[in-house]
DNA sequence: GATTCGTTTAGCATCTTGGCTAAATGAGCT
DNA sequence: AGCTCATTTAGCCAAGATGCTAAACGAATC
């Protein structure tokens, strides 16, 4: 029954990978957190523009984050929202999780 | 007020740089896990025995998470102990509580 | 004090990342 | 169709990360 389950694990094993490397730059961090606050979406020129950075150098930022599945990306007429998935940080909490269990007595 | 806590702000802020940056490796987010499920201390060498990269290479992994503050080491003999912190992990889950508060309405 | 054991440091090669500017794309407007 | 606006892709370079092997180090042991 538990080999079920595997594959689920294996998944698993890639979103921490995934959304690890994608919260290890200071800047894809700070995105999240202001798309958060502005109210969980954005266009990519307003996210952009509150960065210090070159516009290409954010949107490949941009780009980690939603392969990392942090954040989704829709096309509106000419402008590019991106929008935070705030379940997608569950994948960090439930990392930390394994530190709650109780740890084998060696 | 406000004002005495900035120092704390800088401070956490560092903090979460070199937390984040530690665990963007995968061996060495294993190496937490591995540290926590027996018991939450082991040598140098019994770490690196689990690992199928080479000894010094396990040794600089250890060394970022030493930096970072997750984990602790302490000479013994002439061994070398690393205890993980688990307290340390706090610094990830104060970020992600961030998505807890309630958005700015844009 | 020489040796051995456990571990780290030095030094090197390779790959990845993160930044830039310039060019390309795609959608709407005239 | 041609133009403009919003954004991404291409291509480049500098810096950093990760892996290795060989050498060094420090503590115990003979």
């Amino acid at each position: 029954m538990s080999e079920r389950h595997e594959p689920d694990a294996a998944r698993e094993l890639a979103d921490v990978e995934a959304v690890f490397h994608a919260l290890a730059h200071r800047s894809r961090r700070h995105v999240l957190l202001v798309l958060h606050f502005r109210g969980g979406e954005l266009t990519a020129g307003q996210i952009a523009r509150r960065f210090s950075c070159s516009w290409p150098t954010t949107s490949r930022h941009l780009k980690v984050l939603v392969e990392s599945g942090l954040v989704t990306s829709e096309r509106r007429g000419r402008e590019r929202v991106y929008r935070l998935d705030r379940e997608r940080l569950a994948v960090v909490t439930r990392w930390t999780d394994w530190f709650d269990v109780a740890p084998l007595k060696a």
